[in-house]
DNA sequence: ATCTCGTGTAAAGCATACTTTCCAATACGT
DNA sequence: ACGTATTGGAAAGTATGCTTTACACGAGAT
């Protein structure tokens, strides 16, 4: 799964600790998921896209592989 | 977080032994999903949306408790 | 040179997602 | 009455998401 949470924190010019304070996770965890250590869970997808106001489709991008 | 997964279903008119096995997951974990036991995880909700032809916010409700 | 800010990373621990195996209950067809 | 299909759920184990604490590095400001 890749994402672009990196640019659309970018677009919105705030630091990894704002962006993790708004959604209500770690700084740890917002870096973890934008270097792609790992997927967020499906609540804090939500909770970024609503952050952003876009969808989840518009910052994660999955491509099956079946 | 609510779903209508099973309403999902029922409009596929599936089984869940039949949609885990379409969306690689078991059929413990569909159930689990439409008792509401636990939410699946972003990777899994892009699957099933796959699998119904539909946005993962069509079938997943989140609601923010703040 | 020192301070602060933003980022990357690691370790240990907890919570949640998911698995396999198994059993119970209901409904339906024979 | 019996067999099969579908669903609900328990128990134990593995994998993943997330937390706290802590440290290192580079860039920019003083």
């Amino acid at each position: 799964m890749e994402n672009d949470l990196t640019v659309w924190r970018a677009k919105a010019d705030i630091t990894q600790a704002e962006l993790a304070d708004q959604v209500g996770v770690s700084r740890q965890t917002i870096n973890a998921i934008e270097r792609g250590r790992y997927d967020p869970s499906l609540e804090l997808a939500f909770e970024l896209a609503r952050y952003f106001d876009c969808r989840i489709e518009d910052i994660f991008d999955y491509e099956p592989d079946d």
